[in-house]
DNA sequence: GTGAAAGCGCTAACAC
DNA sequence: GTGTTAGCGCTTTCAC
């Protein structure tokens, strides 16, 4: 078996209150007795027993995270910025993924709960059958919503500002002369989608011309090629500004446009959001709102911190300014 | 606080050890009392504490997975498979990331073992300075690498076939008619640009005319821009077939070549490797070797699975087939 | 500053 | 089938 913090006490000559003492932290131990504890552990390759230790002490110093799909690139980074972020303070990182499914989605959360992490991070998968599962968790242990959030609100969440990104979009686009405006994004099925799709309604009225195409589908590259065939079904109205709802629709639509040989950006210019990596891999390479995700994971774990520091700020919300990255698919 | 197996048991009008029973899967229980004893717990809305149970049980039902880094899409799409596969054995997955830093590395490792996952999965960051500390972990719980490996092997290793996967790569495009042939890759410093480059120098006799021209950079966009320019340097020995060690380069090469006005796929045919979710996006379309992620996930956790259920096959080895995926980079 | 002792909540022997 | 009992390895009072 296993060596226990018992043989190291007794290999140190003390007792294993001060050897736990030593090895964690050392704080209110001998300096000489402290050495002699670290000694005995390295001599005795001890290694300790978080599970044991986590049993005693209630706190895993562990965090949960549930995320849609590790797949996408958005949420991929995501997940790379928090368990960073949780890695720098001592903490490990339990990853679950819904599948997009509520059901499933709540199934992890217990999961995670009954694991006993300290805290958890969600990005729910569904505005309203998310509710039940994360509500309930949050009652358990901090509880963040992250880029997502549930209708309505409730509970903390860390996320972008979604209507500022796009307001940035659309006075880009005026700025950079497009007359008339079309938006390609998802039907609000989650918060994102609709706080987009508000973005565009509010901001639309800065253009000078039309800007009453809006075209909901989903967030697919299959949906911004058949939103940019409708577009094309007349040439004449050609919007010459496209917004989309994310970067993946946009490609979509830059693709479907370069097969008709429409000028991009010269006719038309289009705008994403996220920028995930491909954007600038693009051809032309897209103009996107960014997403701020190191400082998104970074503000997630700092709530969830104050939290567990014995913070009592109960609902904390906070929504980062994105920033447009302008690229090739627009003109300067 | 929260309710305990005791209190259930009380409840339900029995012991502890039975309530435990019952709530584990109800085996040696008379269904009467099992009834009682999950009623018990739904009333109370018990919890397990699954901390406690991994204390005394000695396992935690998790494993640890530690790779590069998430950002990557292939790190991604492997993560995710994992974890799904691990879910699906009820297992839950700690998540950590080396930064190709083989002391963070080391790092990652020793915490998860001190949380006592019961197996692990790495992808090695280096084939030689990550071999101390997974060699360690192997030593304490099933482990197993994936993708990548150690150098001159050890331990249980589950990837691709590398050497198939370039040698398809390459009859591909000698029966498409490439007379002359270049590889652009890696220089060996992990165990996959190894193999990759041994495939290439094994498969290129395949090809009657030139095969010499081989360029070793990074896995990078920017070595793929650079080594197409320095191919380039000289329009006349352009090669016809441009072999690359990974997508990543592959599309440096293609628009390096598409910003030069070359002929994609008339007058070169390019190849990548991995098939990452933008090579189908890309202008042309690359055709590519697959890595079958979901299948080299799967048979990670079956590897350790079956070493969880007792099996003792310590040294596994399985290096699955990858697939040649034709697209338009490539004349059919 | 140190030690003795009491559990954390659960499972696994071992009796019955 | 069921109950009693004894820990898993650690941290944390509480005395000294």
């Amino acid at each position: 078996m296993s060596v226990t913090i018992k043989e190291v006490a007794e290999r140190a000559g003390v007792s294993v209150a001060t050897a736990s003492r030593a090895l964690s932290g050392g704080r209110g131990v001998r300096p000489a007795n402290r050495e002699r504890v670290l000694r005995a552990a390295r001599e005795l390759e001890y290694e300790p027993n978080a599970v044991a230790a986590a049993l005693r002490s209630r706190t895993t110093n562990s965090v949960g995270i549930v995320v849609p799909r590790i797949s996408n690139p958005f949420f991929a980074t995501l997940v790379e910025a928090v368990e960073r972020e949780a890695a720098r303070g001592g903490r490990g990182l339990l990853l679950s993924t819904s599948r997009y499914d509520p059901e499933v989605e709540a199934g992890q959360l217990k999961s995670l709960l009954d694991r006993r992490v300290d805290a958890l991070i969600a990005v729910p998968c569904h505005s309203e059958r998310s509710r039940a599962a994360i509500e309930a968790a949050g009652q358990r242990v901090p509880t963040v919503q992250l880029d997502l959030c549930l209708d309505g609100g409730g509970g903390s969440w860390v996320g972008v500002d979604s209507e500022a990104g796009i307001l940035s979009a659309v006075e880009h686009l005026v700025g950079a002369g497009a007359r008339t405006l079309a938006y390609v994004g998802s039907e609000p099925t989650d918060s994102s989608a609709q706080a987009r799709l508000d973005g565009y309604r509010g901001a639309a009225p800065l253009c000078p011309g039309g800007t009453d195409r809006v075209l909901l589908g989903d967030f697919s590259l299959e949906w911004g090629h058949r939103a940019a065939r409708r577009l094309l079904e007349n040439r004449r109205e050609l919007p010459e500004g496209i917004v989309c709802g994310n970067d993946t629709i946009a490609l979509g639509v830059l693709r479907e446009l370069a097969r008709n040989g429409v000028d991009v950006p010269g006719r038309v210019m289009v705008t994403g959001f996220d920028d995930i990596p491909f954007a600038e891999l693009a051809e032309p390479p897209l103009t996107t709102v960014r997403q701020p995700l190191e400082q998104l994971a970074a503000e997630a774990v700092r709530t969830l911190a104050t939290r567990l520091g014995g913070g009592e700020e109960p609902h904390r919300r906070v929504a980062i300014a994105p920033e447009l990255v302008v690229r090739g698919s627009t003109r300067a």
